[in-house]
DNA sequence: GCATGTTTGTATGCAATATGAACAAACCTT
DNA sequence: AAGGTTTGTTCATATTGCATACAAACATGC
C-alpha cells in the first residue's frame, strides 16, 4: 500500500490569523521555491536564486531540506560552457511524489497519476453511457481505477491528494456538486462517496472549466499567461477565468458561470429558465440542431457532424460558421469584461476550432474594443488530459502553499 | 508648505524576486496591521493582536514603530465592563497622514484630503462645462484646487500621493488616459500635466468605475464585503469589480469594461463600432431618448428626467422602466459571470434606482440562475464623493503595501 | 600546461524578528 | 479589601536570512 503523509499535514494547526510568525517567513520561502519547480521544471540552484532574489546560503538551506524530505533531487550540472563553477540542477521528484487527478465527464471517466512538476506518469479513461448513470456508479468506478493505479505505484511514493473535476456547479469550501445538469445530477456529496476509497486523503473538487484554465494556463496553449480565459463546451458551456492572482471563482464558487449569459433575446428558453443564454446558441445540442442533426444525438452525432465538416460538407461548414457568429458574440463580451492575454477554447469549441476558428477571428476584430482586437483566441493545446491535469494542479496548489510545505519540511 | 516624505519612500531599492527577507517580516505585519486600522477604524491592541494572531509582544513592538513616525496613536481604552486590565485603543492618525483624492468628471471636478483611516478632511467641488474642456484646462483647474486644499493643511501633514479618476481607459502602468469618449480625450498623458504642480508625489490615475467599487466596497454600501460588483453610469458606462483579491484590472487595464457587453443583436451600433452594447442601451443618451428628451440634453435634461419622474409622471416612470430591462438584461449576465455578494448601482444608475429597483429586482428573479437570485442590488451609499475616496483608495492600497512601509518604519 | 578570472557552494558570525515565560498593572466581582 | 482576569512590559531564546571569507569547479589566455 503506498504511504500516505497527509493525515499529520493536514492535522497541523492553523495559523488563524493573518500575521507572520518567523517560521512562516520559511515556509512562504519553501512554497514559492517548490512551486518555481513545479511550474516551470528544473532549475539551477544559481537560477533558483536569481529568481527568488535569495542569497546562496538561503538556497543552499532550502534545497537540503527538500531533498532530506524527497521532495527534490540534485543532478549534474549543465555544462553549458559559461565560466565560473558548474551549479547543480535541483528537480522536482515526480516519481515519489504524486497527486490524483480524476475527472467524470459526460461522455468519459478519467484517472490519472500526476507527479510532482505536473507529468502525468499513469492515466485511464473510459467510456462512460450518458443515459442516467448514478453518482454511486461513476464515482465507484472511478475509484476502482483510482485503487488500480494505486496498485502499481511504489509503496514509497507518496499522494498528497485527489483532486476531481465535474461538470458542474461546485458550492465553495463544501465538496458537494450543487447542480451537474449534463450529468443529471443535483445535489451530489461527492466527498462522501469517495471518501471510503480513498480514505483521509485530502480531496477537491471543481469545475470542469475551472480546472481546465488551470491546466491551459499553466502547461498549455497558455502557460506563462497571467491573465487567461477558457472558454469550454461539454454539451454545457462553461468559463474558466484566471486574471493576475488564483482562480476566479465568486463569493459562492459559481463564477465563470458564462454559460448563461445573456446573448440572444430572441433566443430559445435555457434550462436555466432564461432566454437565448450563451448556452442555447453554442451548445452541443445548438450546433446538432444547425447542422441538421438530431440536438440529442449525443457523442455520436457530434463525431458524425466533425467528420462531414472535416470531409468538405460545404452545408454542414455554413452551418458551423452560422454558429460561430453566436459565439464570436458572447466572446466578444468576456473579452471586453475580462481584458485577458489569451483565449483558449476547449472540449467540442476546441475540436470546432479548425472549421470556424478563422471565422471567428473575423467577427472579433470588428466587434471587439479597438484596444482588445489582438487578443489571440487558440484551441486548447492538452485536448483530453486537460481536465485531468487541472485537477491535480487543485491539489498542488493546496500541497504548495506555505501552509501546508513548512510541517512537511519540519518532520524531515 | 507641506512636508513631502515620498521622495525617500519611492527611492527605495525594490526587492527583484519573490522572495522573503527577514526583515519583509516585519514590514508585512507593519503592512497588515495598518491595513487593517485603515480599512476598520481604532481597534484595541489586544484586537489587534486577536485578529493578527500575533503575541503582545509583537504587537506592541510595531505599535511602538507606527506611533512613533506618528502614523497611529493611543489613546484611553474603552470601559465596556470586562474583567482584566484594559486595552489602550489604537488609531491611525488621519490629520498627520493624508493623501489627495481628485476626479475628473464629465459634469464636474473634484477634489479631497483624505486622511488615513478614509475620513474626507476636506473637499471641493466644481462644475465643469461638458463641452469640449480641454484635459490641460481640466487638469490645470484641478492643480489649483489641490494647491488650494493643501495651503490649508498643517506644515506637519505627510501627503503620500495624488490618486485621480477619469472616466476613460487607462493603460495599465503608465498613468496614462488611452480614451474617455465622454470627455473627448485621447491619449493623455495625465502624470505629465499634474507633474509640475504635484512635483515629486507619487501619482495614481484609475477608471472611475474601477475606483469606485474600492470606495463602496471599502466605505459604502458594499462594506466588508469581498466579492463586489459596481456598475456606474456617467454617461458612458462602465463596471469595477472586485472578486475575493484586490480590483481585477485585466491583462492591460482595460478590465470590467462591461460598457460594450452585447445585450441587444438587434440594437443601434456604438461608439465602439459594434452593434446593441449595453452602453447603447442603458448609458445617459439612451435614457434621454427613452423619457422623450434630446439625447445630447446633458445634465439638465437629466435633472429634467429625474424631477418629473419624482413627480410621479406616468409616462416617464414608463419609460424608465421600459429603460431597466436593459439594464436587467446586462446585470444577468454579470451577475452570472462573477458570483457577487452584492452589487451596487452608481452614478445616473443610483439615481434612477428609486425608480426601477423594483423592476430590476424582479426581472432578475427570473433571469439570473437561481443559485444566484438571492444577490441584492442597491444604489450606491456613497454618492458623489465616491470617485474621491476611491481615488485615495488607489494611494493607500500603495502606501499600506508591504514595500512602502516597512522602509518607513525604519526611518522613525 | 599553468596561471588567471569568474561563478558558485559552504561555513561562520551577525542582525532582525517573533515567541514564551515571568512579572507588573489595571480592571472586574464579591 | 481580596481574589480573579486580562493585558502591557521585559528579557532570554529560537529561527531565519544576510554578509563575509574561503574553497571548488568551470573557462580563457599565454
Amino acid at each position: 500500500m503506498t504511504k500516505v503523509v497527509t493525515a499529520e499535514v493536514t492535522s497541523t494547526k492553523k495559523r488563524e490569523g493573518s500575521g507572520m510568525r518567523n517560521e512562516s517567513l520559511r515556509n512562504q520561502n519553501l512554497a514559492t521555491m517548490l512551486r518555481l519547480l513545479h511550474l516551470e521544471g528544473p532549475s539551477s540552484r544559481a537560477n533558483l536564486g536569481r529568481r527568488t532574489g535569495l542569497t546562496r546560503s538561503a538556497i543552499g538551506g532550502m534545497v537540503n531540506d527538500l531533498a532530506s524530505f524527497g521532495l527534490v533531487e540534485e543532478s549534474a550540472p549543465n555544462r553549458d560552457g559559461t565560466p565560473g563553477r558548474p551549479s547543480p540542477i535541483v528537480e522536482p521528484v515526480a516519481r515519489r511524489n504524486v497527486v490524483i487527478g480524476a475527472d467524470l465527464m459526460v461522455d468519459s471517466i478519467g484517472v490519472a497519476v500526476v507527479g510532482l512538476g505536473g507529468s502525468v506518469l499513469h492515466s485511464i479513461r473510459r467510456d462512460r453511457p450518458r443515459n442516467q448513470q448514478r453518482p454511486e456508479e461513476s464515482v465507484g468506478y472511478v475509484c476502482q481505477l483510482i485503487q488500480k493505479l494505486r496498485s502499481d505505484l511504489d509503496p514509497a511514493t507518496r499522494i498528497f491528494g485527489v483532486g476531481v473535476a465535474v461538470p458542474g456547479l461546485i458550492a465553495k469550501g463544501t465538496q458537494r456538486v450543487l447542480l451537474a445538469p449534463n450529468l443529471k445530477w443535483e445535489n451530489v456529496d461527492i466527498e462522501g462517496l469517495f471518501r471510503p476509497a480513498i480514505a483521509d486523503l485530502p480531496l477537491f473538487v471543481g469545475n470542469d472549466a475551472d480546472v481546465g484554465v488551470l491546466a491551459e494556463s499553466r502547461r498549455g496553449a497558455a502557460a506563462g499567461k497571467s491573465h487567461v480565459l477558457y472558454l469550454s463546451c461539454e454539451v454545457g458551456v462553461g468559463a474558466g477565468v484566471i486574471s493576475g492572482g488564483p482562480l476566479l471563482s465568486g463569493a459562492r464558487g459559481f463564477g465563470g458561470e458564462v454559460g448563461h449569459l445573456p446573448v440572444n433575446p430572441d433566443g430559445q428558453r435555457c434550462g436555466c429558465g432564461a432566454v437565448g443564454c450563451l448556452e442555447t446558441e453554442i451548445g452541443e445540442r445548438a450546433m446538432l440542431r444547425r447542422a441538421g442533426w438530431p440536438p440529442d444525438g449525443g457523442r455520436q452525432a457530434v463525431d458524425e457532424v466533425l467528420q462531414a465538416a472535416a470531409s468538405g460538407s460545404s452545408d454542414v461548414i455554413n452551418a458551423l460558421l452560422d454558429h460561430s457568429r453566436w459565439l464570436s458574440i458572447g466572446l466578444t463580451g468576456l473579452i471586453n469584461i475580462f481584458d485577458v492575454e489569451i483565449v483558449v477554447l476547449g472540449g467540442l469549441l476546441g475540436r470546432l476550432f479548425p472549421f470556424i476558428g478563422d471565422a471567428v477571428a473575423d467577427e472579433l476584430a470588428v466587434r471587439v474594443l479597438p484596444a482588445l482586437r489582438d487578443t489571440p483566441i487558440v484551441p486548447s493545446a492538452i485536448g483530453e488530459d486537460a481536465t485531468l491535469i487541472g485537477a491535480s494542479e487543485l491539489v498542488w496548489d493546496t500541497v504548495l502553499s506555505d501552509t501546508v510545505l513548512g510541517p512537511l519540511g519540519r518532520q524531515a
